[in-house]
Order: C-alpha cells, then structure tokens, then sequence
RNA sequence: GGAGAGGUGGCCGAGUGGUCGAAGGCGGCUCCCUGCUAAGGAGUUGAGCGGGUUUUCCCCGCUCCGAGGGUUCGAAUCCCUCCCUCUCCGCCA
C-alpha cells in the first residue's frame, strides 16, 4: 500500500514512478484523489458534529447532577438532533472509505529509481552468470523423460488423484526432495543465521492482505470451502505476517526467517503454458527467506538475500544466472526485484528458480509491522522476501543438469549426507 | 462438538453507565542524589486519523479497552452475533 500523504503531495511522481509499470495508473491516481478528497471533506464535517455532540452530551451529565432536569431535556433534543445528521453522514463516509480503501489496496508499488525501464520478461536485464552450461556428448532429455524412465515421476496417477498440474514422486525423487528441503533450510539456519520457522498453510484473507496476494489476486489462491481461510502460496504470506500489527522494538532487528513449505498456486491465466514436467505445478515445495528490517538497511539486505539464495545453486554446482525484473515485469508489490535463473538443458536457457524482492514498507504498511526507534518515534519496517529455492524447480534442475547417457542421473555431492 | 471462565496500553493488572485513554505496578525516557555500580527520590511515557501551524516543535478535535452490530443524550462498563485464549468433558493424528 502507498503512502496516501505521499501521493497527496506529490501525484505527478507517483504517476511517473507508475507508469513505467503501466500507463494506466495514472487515472487510478486521479481517482484516488478525488476520493481521497471527498473522504476528508467528510471527515471533517463529521468530527464537528462530534465534537459538538459530545460537549452538549458532557452538559447533560453535569446538568443532572444539578438537578435541572428541564433543562437536560431539551439539551437531549438538540444531541437528537446531531445524531440523525451524524448517521447520514457515517453511512456516505462508510461507502466513501471502502471506494478509497479498495483504490489504495490495488495500486501497485512504485518501482525503485534503479529499476530497469521495459514492458516485459524481454526487457530484463541480465546481472552476472555463474558456471558453464555442460556439454552433453548425447542429447540431453527434459526432466520428464528421465522420471518417468526410471519410474521416479509419475504424472499419470498425479492427474488420477488430483488432475492436472501435480505429480506423484517415488523413492528417488521423493528422497531427493526432502534432502533439499533439509539441506537449504541447514544452510540458510546454520550458515546465513536465519531463524528456522514452522509455519500454518492456512491462512486468514486479511493475512493475504498484508502481503499484496488479496484484494487483487484472488483468482491466483485456492480456498477452502465452508471456512474463510486459503492455501498458502508461498512461505512469504506467513512468515511476514508474523509480525503484523506489532511494533517491534528496534534491537529486534533485522529479523531473517526461513522456512520450507508446500505452496498451492491456481496459476489461473498460464494454461498452456510449461504443461509437462514438474516446472509448473499446483503444488510445490519452497524454501522462502524473508527479512524484516529498517528502512535504510533494505537495499543493501537485498542484495545479501540474493547472495544466500545464490549460495544453494554454486553448493549444487548447477550453472545460473541472476537477472534484474524491469519495471514491466515486476511483481505487485515489489520495488525491485532480482531472480535467479537455473540452467535447463533441455530447453538450452535459464529458467526462473528464485525471485527476490524488496518491497520497502509496502507490506509494512498493510500488514502494519513497525518498529520504535531509540528516540521513541514510529516508523515501519522494510520487508524482503526470497526462495530460497523453489525445491521442485532445483530437483528437476539436478535431474538434468547431472543426467548421464544411461538415462540415470548423479546427486551432487553437497547432497550425498542427506540422501 | 458440549459446559464454564476470560480477552483492557510495550508487559502485568484495576475498572459495571458521564469526572476514563483508562488506577496501580513493571519496563522505557528525563532530571536529582551518590567516587563508580547498586539502591533511592521527582517527573514523564499509547496508537491511528483529520485540522491549525506545516522540516522539526507544538496546539485543537475525532476514533480506538478482541471484531461487528444494538440500547442510551452518553458505553471499557448493559444487550446481541462472531472470533480467539484457558479449564473440564467428548472425539482424534
């Protein structure tokens, strides 16, 4: 969420800022605006009358206890008065708040000043690469080949239990993908000094809300029938929530969390797109790392929070490349994001493994995490969040990144303890 | 799921219709005292929003005692609904 005091004093820098994202949100500044306007007009008139009502209310008490009872009678006429106008009025400011509200909740966040400008994936601009893509003296096969070869993956009886978009797993793969989960969570708790964290994978809308999934995304999200709760779609929602409405006290941070959950996404809008494979699926496994910490440390946390994640791809020897989101591609409620890409051999490019972002205090602001500084003054946090990694993404990686000319594959070694 | 108890400021906890944004304590901050430390004394200390001044400081007002409704001139306090926590019972991995 935007700072509304900002947008009020400074429109056209917002607008600028946005655009770049989208044309089209310069209107929704405008309107803003416009409600915005309406809405303190309101307020101002309704806050007179209360101020009124309440001195004529004080009066009242006092006059009882004098014992003119007359008098307090007809002081109450007057209070009657107020109230109607008072009701009115609370009903137009009530429809007025919840315009400005739903505005304010699906503007997106104002890309920072380094953000590359461009429209879309094309656009993004490609930071440092890290290893060689291997030379295959045979045709590498695409993940899906190799599992259902060697009888790991089975996309058949996932689509039997659960339909399209999920996978059923056996002893290697399934094996595989709970040693990653344990390796990185070891090595973001053990090596990064993030606090290891268990989360629900169910949570409330107002949680989503806190993290920018709802109002706007809605058709992304499953949710449970019969009860107000969704599935988590990604460990970010509950562990940056953890905070939410609390003020913390400066000492506190940063606050760096990681923790391994399943996530569920609709991915409403992407049929067609990756359908075979375990790339694309309904419901996966992520490693997330989020940090909480004070405005003037967020660029630079950045930075490290992409390190950490990094770190995972050169411990599996597994060739990737960081690329930075331009302003067209960047996510709802990020203001600047890097993602790492892994090395798919089958498809000869890299493939999205991780996204990190700072999303500064747009979070902070709706989720309302603050911290109290030495001087005692309020300030929200900044929020950041990471995969730390996408654990199907990296197992499908792994399977072709170190498949062989038998159609087996090796585990890399930073693995073998965990196997 | 059933019965009972309860949700108040950073924390603990009092408050059953007006003088309550809320006693008292702890913690925080400021000052005093004291070679240092500890102890002691005095004061101060909630948030959000709107407005005035508008960098700061400050001033005025409105709202907030789990959430939402209701009664009343007036609600932390009375009534209703919901949520959550605790205890006991039931069920259960």
């Amino acid at each position: 969420m935007l700072d509304i005091k900002l947008i009020r004093k400074n429109p056209e820098f917002v607008k600028e800022r946005l655009s770049k994202r989208d044309p089209v949100y310069g209107k929704m500044i405008d309107e803003i605006l416009d409600v915005d306007e309406e809405r303190r007009s309101l307020i101002r008139e309704l806050e007179d009358l209360k101020a009124e009502k309440n001195r004529l209310s004080k009066q009242i008490g006092q006059l009882f206890r004098e014992g003119k009872k007359e008098e307090a009678e007809k002081v109450k006429e007057q209070v009657h008065g107020k109230n109607k106008k008072i009701e009115i009025l609370e009903k137009e400011l009530k429809s007025v708040e919840e315009r400005f509200e739903s505005l304010l909740l699906t503007i997106p966040n104002i890309p920072h000043e380094t953000v590359p400008v461009g429209k879309d994936e094309e656009d993004n601009v490609e930071i440092r690469k890290w290893g060689e893509p291997r030379q295959f003296d045979f045709e590498p096969l695409p993940h899906w080949e190799i599992g259902e070869k060697l009888g790991i993956l089975d996309f058949e009886r996932g689509a039997k239990l659960s339909g399209s978009r999920f996978t059923v797993m056996y002893r290697e793969a399934a094996r595989l993908e709970r040693a990653l989960i344990n390796f990185m969570l070891d090595v973001h708790a053990k090596e990064h000094g993030y606090t290891e964290v268990w989360t629900p994978v169910l949570v409330k809308p107002e949680i989503l809300t806190g993290t920018g999934q709802l109002p706007k995304f809605e058709e992304d999200l499953y949710r449970v029938c019969d009860e107000d709760l969704y599935l988590l779609p990604t460990a970010e929602v509950s562990l940056t929530n953890l905070h939410a409405g609390e003020i913390l006290s400066e000492e506190k941070l940063p606050i760096y969390y990681t923790a391994y959950t399943p996530c569920f996404r609709r991915e409403a809008g992407s049929h067609g797109k990756d359908v075979r494979g375990i790339l694309r699926q309904h419901q996966f496994d992520k490693v997330e790392l989020v940090k909480i910490v004070k405005p003037e440390e967020s660029y630079n946390e950045l930075e490290n929070l992409v390190k950490e994640a990094e770190k995972i791809l050169q411990l599996l020897e597994i060739p990737y490349r960081v690329v930075e989101l331009c302003t067209g591609d960047l996510g709802f409620s990020a203001a600047k994001t890097y993602d790492i890409e892994v090395w798919i051999p089958s498809q000869n490019r890299y493939r999205e493994i991780s996204s990190c972002s700072n999303t500064e205090d747009f979070q902070a602001r709706r989720a309302k995490i603050r911290y109290r500084d030495k001087d005692g003054k309020i300030h929200f946090v900044h929020t950041l969040n990471g995969s730390g990694l996408a654990v199907g993404r990296t197992l499908l990686a792994i399977m072709e990144n170190y498949q062989k000319a038998d159609g087996s594959f090796d585990i890399p070694d930073v693995l073998k303890d965990y196997m």
